[in-house]
Parts: structure tokens; C-alpha cells; sequence
RNA sequence: CGAGCGGACUACGCGGUCGCGGCGCGCCAUGUGCGCGAUGAGGAAAGUCCGGGCAUCGCAGGGCAGGACGCCUGAUAACGUCAGGUGAAGGCGACUUCAAGGAAAGUGCAACAGAAAUAGACCGCCCGCCGAAUCCCCGGUCUCGGGGUGCCCACAGGGAACACCUGCGGCGGCGGGUAAGGAUGGAAAGGCGAGGCAAGAGCUCACCGACGGGACGGUAACGCCCCGUGCCAUGUAAACCCCGUCCGAUGCAAGUUUGGGUUCCGUUCACACAGGGCUGCCCGUCCGAACGGAACCGUGAAUAACGCUGGAGCCCAUCGGCGACGGUGGGCGUAGAUAAAUGACCGCGCUCGACAGAACCCGGCUUACAGGUCCGGUCGGAUC
RNA sequence: GCGCGAGUCGCCUAGCGGUAUGGCGUCAGCUUCCCAAGCUGAUUCCGGCGGGUUCGACUCCCGUCUCGCGCU
């Protein structure tokens, strides 16, 4: 089962005017319930330079694929990352499952 | 052994599980699929500072403007790059650094300091004349008037004399000569020594430097030697500029294909000098159309495909060359994305892993960088 | 990806070869019963950073860093 990525400018827009909103620590999510499951990450300019941007966005998607099986009801995700000086994997994977279960999208409580 | 110099290379490794990009093959039978296989970032991929390829502008032509470069010879597709030399500067040395043409083509600038700044004469030195020379204040304004200070000193000779005359010197004034010396400065009209002179001065001479000419060596830059000229001309051209060489513009968001068809309406400029393109301008040359709106069918539209990776390619051997590099032979197939691919976890090892991510492609330059490996010189110390 | 521009005091700026100008601010004084306003004086930058040219660089040249803009 592959996850597919967004790509046109204009499913951004959709997504940032339709889409909840949910907070974690390291990150936010933006979603809204859709036939497959569908993700993308929001990495500017301002996160740093090409390595830095290029790990950020590896991080991001490893850890969305490692909680995404979870998931019960299929969505639109926007992972937009908050500013830091070091990204870790475990506080994205682990932020990501808190979300998760906040907003109700997952079996397991 | 210590210190230092130059060059070349490397950029954590191995195994396992789950994933990613395009490619090939197979399957289910067409979707936004599944499986297998091999493959998948750099020495700087970076900064975008130069040079090319490629593409479009009809051809890529001439001139002006503008820009770049600047010792010589070579290498190269080309270069502002590289190699080998020359010169200058630095280092005991190995070696390193240098935008290194022209300042008698012209223009500009040179603060402060200093007597004087691209030329000059304040002090000084010397010669001549003078001692009612001269200096100060007020008025006037370029011919001056009034007031004050002021009739120099020492020595020798003549002389009755402290008068007066003469002489040497000092002090002061005026006129002239001079450019040796003078607190400065980045720079003061070649340097230094001797002669010469009233004092001085390339005024004269030796040496060094500079300039001009010639011979020799070298492809050349240049080197070296000889002869001549007393020497005039500061610095700055990464100030304008002059000389020589080179450069058409735009850049893959270039550009090509599809991006519809029919009907109607409107605007602009034309049927030769107006408009538009090539170019910022001129010459020259080319073109007959360009744009907007509405209705119906159709519709993926900053999209899709091509450009897009086989190229001045990489490796090895050999030959020519001091070398950059070139010739020949053999071998290799080596990213091609487009919200944009290398990660997560586990185990082991060690020196505990820097700077950093292709976006059309090459050749350079510059900048960033934890360490590690190899090669060749140099200096110092000790021992033999 | 490609092409441009700017960095001067705490803030905003001027100047463009000769040790940097003005305003706001800050501090002190005068004025007022006190405050504000006003007046006077003082304080503050060695020029984003590193080299080079020059006697001398904010200025000219090269490199580098940061910020901003344009091209779809």
C-alpha cells in the first residue's frame, strides 16, 4: 500500500483552506478525510540550507510511514515541522502517533 | 630526531529488516497496481566569478558606444585558466607571491607637515654698496602726510682730539649670485668620494645608477659586454585616458510539438520610409500582420512530451614533449528527479566520521572542510 | 535555476580618495510649584568581514558573509 504524495500547488491551497488543524510539540498537521491517504511536508527556504531541508523532509516521511498502518479513517495530511536546531526521528514518530489518537483517527486509544 | 616546503590521493566500513527515484523483465489485466533484478550525488554537486558547447533571434556583416584582458613562449574548443620561462619582492633554504603595457600624447589629484610639492628662494653661504640704513603708530589709499624710535660696536694706523679719515672684523639694511646644508614628508631635481669655486652647482673626474646606440646569447620576455651622454621629465593609470588583443544579444523559466474548431465584433499599424524584429545607437537587412472581447461544441493547461544525458567522456598501456597537453591501441557503459529520490532501526569494528545534496552539459577559478595515506625536496641537531 | 541591488552611531540617514554629517534617542544644565514643550552643552559610529592598489581607502579593485528584489 503506497501512500501518495501531493503535488500541485493548488491541493496545498485546498488542503490549508479546508483542512483541520492539530498541534503537537515538534510539528503541526493540517488534514481532511479523503479516499486514499495522502501526505506531504511543508519545508521552505527558511528551515535551512539543501542537507538540512533534504534530512528534515527524510525524517518526516519515515515517521508518517511508521505510524500511518494505524490509521482507520483515510485522510489528507500537510506535516508542517516547527523550527529547531536538531530534528530527531523519535519525537516525530512519536508526535505524530499523539496526533493521531487526539483527533480519533486510529484504533487504538 | 625536530621544524618546515611542494605534489598526489581518500572522504567511516561490513551485515540484516523495512522504505525511496527512474530503468529492465514478469504478473494481475490497465491502476494513483504487485513482484523480482541490477543501479542511484560531490571534491567541492556550493558561490555564479570567467570561458565554451547547445538553442532562439533571417544571415552573424561593418562602425560607434560599452565591457574584459595586459611580461614572453606554448597548451587548449575557449578562457581572466593551465604549463614552462623572464623580471621584481619575501625567505638561511626547499619554495612562495605579483592586474607585471604606456607617466617626454594630454587632463586631473597629491590633505597635514614643511622654507619650498612639481616648483621655489624663508634661513643659511658668498660678492658689492650703505650706516639719516631702518623700525613702530595714526590718517590716507597706491605719488603720500604727521608723530615717535634711531646718527651702530670693537681694534689698529694717521690726527691735539671721544671730531674726522683709512683698514680688518662684528651687527644691521639693500641689491645680486648659489641650490652644497636646514626639524617636514610617501616623494625635495641622481648617490657617494675627490677636485674646483667668491660661495656653489655633473662645473670636472672615478665608481654605482639612469638614458641612448651597438655586438653576442636566446623563438621571445630578457640577460651580458662595449661605447657614448653629465643627467633633462616626482608619484598615481585597481583616476580619466592612450596603445594592443578579444567580445552580437538572450539564456534550458533557452527552445520544439500538442495546447482546439466555427461564427461575430472591436482596436493598432501598413501597401513604402511609417510600424515591428535582428542591437543600446547608426549603417545594413528582413517581415505582412498583431492584439483584445463575446457565443456554442470541447477541456489535463505556470500542464504533458521532447530538450535530458554518449560527452572537448572515464580508466589502463604505450609513444612524443621539461611540462600543460597531444597521438595510437585496448577496455568501460556510469543519476536524470520536477512538492523534486540515499533514510529509519538493530548488531560489530575503529582513529567516533568534516564541509556539504545533481536540476541542460562540460573546462577552470574562488570559497567551505574532521581526519587519514603516499611521494619528493629543505634547514637544524645528534651519531657513525 | 538565471539575473540584479544594498550593508555607515541604539534607529533613520548624508558624503564618495585626506582621521564621518544631520535628525530622533540618551545624559547633564537652564526654565517651571511639578511635568511636557523650549533653549544650551555633552555622549555614541574607526564604516558587514578579510585581503590588495595608494603616501593615505567609507570611497577604487578582488574575495566572502548577511539581507532584499526581479524573471514562471
Amino acid at each position: 500500500m503506497k501512500y501518495l504524495p501531493l503535488k500541485k500547488k493548488k491541493e496545498f491551497q485546498r488542503a490549508l483552506k479546508v483542512g483541520k488543524r492539530a498541534y503537537a510539540a515538534t510539528l503541526s498537521v493540517v488534514y481532511f478525510p479523503s479516499e486514499r491517504i495522502r501526505y506531504a511536508v511543508c519545508v521552505g527556504k527558511k528551515y535551512g540550507k539543501s542537507v538540512q531541508r533534504n534530512r528534515l523532509k527524510r525524517l518526516l516521511r519515515e515517521a508518517f510511514r511508521a505510524q500511518a498502518p494505524s490509521l482507520e479513517v483515510p485522510c489528507t495530511f500537510l506535516l508542517i515541522p516547527k523550527i529547531s536546531d536538531r530534528y530527531a526521528y523519535s519525537a516525530f514518530r512519536r508526535d505524530i502517533g499523539v496526533i493521531f489518537r487526539k483527533e480519533k483517527l486510529c484504533r487504538n486509544p
